[in-house]
RNA sequence: CGGGUAGUAGCGCAGGGGCUAGCGCACUUGGUUCGGGACCAAGGGGUCGGAGGUUCAAAUCCUCUCUGCCCGACCA
């Protein structure tokens, strides 16, 4: 490509909010370009980019034996109801009507458009296991859309959907699709991590997610550098103590003005891990059969020293959503915040106690009263709810494994794997028939990478002063060709045998000076960079300069298609030598 | 959806009731330069986000509204 014609230009200053230096980089690059909240165009350069990775994905996903097809973006909302999404899935699902009036959707992912084509295709056992993918857009109107590409409304997914007779079935479709994940993106040179992870909206049991870990991401991942034990907090366990004793009768002590935990254990001089703390949410229940939703206060008790988790408070109580409560509705209940607790709680409400406060004895707690709390509560005894582990993991907790310390990091969520199991299938009456002929619904999977999130993550690790240094896989060019000769017939032979040669060459023919063409080319950040100046013409030589290490050769023009498929080779090289092959472990 | 912040040329910004709305970069033309974002000269480009209002006079003040970004809620 010749950059003179070349439908982008780059920047000299990053655009108002690019706030991380990959979406800096994209954008002044000429990679992106945003169009409103959320919703980005690739250019040239950027398509390229993820071409590249979307190839690498057919390749690994061809190599576990699936088959591509594609999907509808729009689907009719009839399927969307089968499965209660229309009704549980709020805001972020764009919705309309069509000329008839009929409820439309934006699909954001494709359990129910897939599992409504293999309930028409699949009938026997016979035809399992099954395997398929497509890449295509997404619309998700993701409340706040920030960071470039990491976020965004409108997207490139890849989504791969297993279709099995039974778990066993599923279970190995599952493991071929972890290994394919770290394939993947260890051929686009993406450091990441696999985490066991909250299945969220998708329902099913078993979930993990890739995370590339970076001070960038929403995510927190809780990690033992001790026994690998990774987790997304959201599901992280930890190993918790428990205070057992000889359970003692209950006394109401007066602690004036010890609203908060600290002040309380500070007041009445004792460890916050005897205290148990009282946390109010309200979560919202929708009926998946009409959409019907209801409210209810949701207590929340853990131990003093702990943070309810919501992730791990919503799941308990199937919650589809979940936010604070107000100090009204608190006390509409008869508890009063900040010396609140279950005890003397009237109406209809729900309570989850952490096994922490449930397997501990004599904890204090709030008696309902402004500046009374109650010592030796007891769970069983004073109160009693739903026990669960609703506690969060955070940096410095004991590992569930091993119980060494654990360690929290940051990291965006680049790929997500599901076993299903049969929440759609069921819900959709897709079933096989078995060998006894009963009908038996199929066991499903769904695996998705974000392509454009991909990208952003690379460009955030891969980049310098200078600007963007992509790994040889997934860069838009591999050879960025810099003329600084008056005469343009070398150059343009340079180009043409280069193309010719199957490497792909930005070409800069454009009359700027050589600072504005260097410049331009570390933006970019083409693996190899070729110069064609006086200095070594003389010689007959031309100069290549490695982007990512800053080394420098110099090649005879005579030799030089060859010589640079040696280099692109090494490069390559370097990557393939990383591949991960990891196996899911149980 | 709450809190904050900002919309003025393609990008980055200044101007905050008064004559033709500026600056840097980018762009056009001519010339000189020519191996790390050159120089000189001459140019082109704006309904100051939108609507309504106040005023002799509005980019500037007021009201409403739209949009972007950041924090939170939220999120595969």
């Amino acid at each position: 490509m010749r950059m003179s014609r070349m439908f982008s230009k780059t920047l000299r200053e990053a655009p108002n909010g690019a706030d991380s230096k990959g979406y800096e980089y994209l954008l002044r690059a000429g990679y992106i370009r945003q169009m409103g909240a959320g919703i980005f165009s690739l250019l040239p350069l950027g398509f390229r980019a993820t071409q590249k990775i979307e190839t690498i994905i057919r390749e690994e996903m061809d190599r576990i034996g699936a088959e591509e097809l594609l999907m509808p973006v729009v689907n009719p909302a009839d399927i969307w109801k089968e499965t209660g999404r229309y009704y549980s899935i709020d805001k972020e699902m764009g919705r309309f009507k069509d000329r008839n009036n009929r409820d439309m959707v934006l699909a954001m992912t494709h359990e129910e458009a897939v599992t409504d084509l293999a309930r028409n295709l699949i009938d026997s056992y016979k035809r399992l296991p099954l395997l398929v993918y497509h890449i295509q857009t997404k619309w998700r109107d993701d409340p706040r859309p920030r960071a470039g590409l990491i976020r965004v409304r409108e997207f490139t997914m890849l989504d791969s959907y297993t279709f099995d007779k039974d778990y066993e079935g599923l279970q190995k479709q599952y493991a071929a699709h972890y290994k394919a994940y770290f394939r993947i993106y260890s051929r686009c040179a993406l450091p990441c991590v696999a985490v066991a992870a909250d299945t969220g909206m998708m329902g099913g049991k078993v979930s993990h997610e890739y995370m590339y870990l970076s001070p960038i991401g929403e995510d927190t991942i809780i990690l033992c550098p001790e026994c690998g034990y990774t987790a997304n907090r959201q599901v992280a366990k930890m190993k918790k103590e428990y205070f057992k004793e000889a359970e003692k009768p209950i006394e109401k002590v007066e602690t004036p003005e010890a609203k908060t935990i600290e002040a309380l254990a500070e007041f009445l001089k004792i460890d916050p891990r005897k205290t148990a703390k009282c946390v109010f949410m309200v979560g919202t229940f929708i009926n998946d059969k009409n959409g019907e939703e209801e409210d209810k206060l949701v207590v929340a008790l853990v131990r003093g020293d702990l943070e309810v988790e919501e992730s791990k408070l919503s799941n308990a109580i199937k919650a589809n959503a979940l936010r604070p409560a107000r100090p009204e509705e608190i006390e509409a209940h008869s508890m009063v915040p900040g010396f609140a607790s279950p005890i003397g709680a009237t109406g209809d409400f729900i309570t989850v106690i952490d096994d922490t406060v449930a397997e501990s004895n004599n904890l204090v707690a709030g008696a309902n009263e402004a500046g009374y709390h109650y010592l030796n509560t007891n769970f069983g005894r004073d109160y009693t709810g739903l026990v669960a582990d609703i506690a969060s993991a955070r940096d410095g907790a004991l590992c569930p494994h091993c119980g060494k310390p654990l360690k929290a990091s940051k990291g965006v969520e680049i790929g997500n794997i599901f076993q299903l199991g049969t929440r759609y299938s069921e819900a959709m009456n897709a079933t096989y028939q078995d060998e006894e002929g009963k009908q038996i619904p199929v066991v499903m999977g769904s695996y998705g990478i974000g392509v454009g999130r991909l990208l952003a993550c690379l460009a955030e690790e891969y980049n310098d002063e200078g600007g963007l240094k992509l790994p040889i896989s997934v860069a838009p060019y591999q050879v960025h060709l810099v003329s600084l000769v008056k005469d343009t017939a070398i150059a343009e032979s340079i180009y043409e045998d280069l193309t010719k040669a199957g490497i792909e060459v930005l070409y800069d023919d454009r009359k700027e000076t050589a600072g504005v063409k260097f410049a331009d080319a570390d933006l970019i950040g083409a693996p190899i960079r070729i110069t064609l100046g006086n200095r070594s013409l003389k010689e007959g030589k031309v100069e290549v300069k490695l982007r990512s290490s800053g080394e420098e050769t110099s090649y005879l023009i005579s030799d030089l298609a060859d010589e640079i498929k040696n280099e692109i080779a090494k490069e390559m090289a370097k990557i393939e030598a990383n591949i991960v092959e990891k196996e899911l472990e149980d």
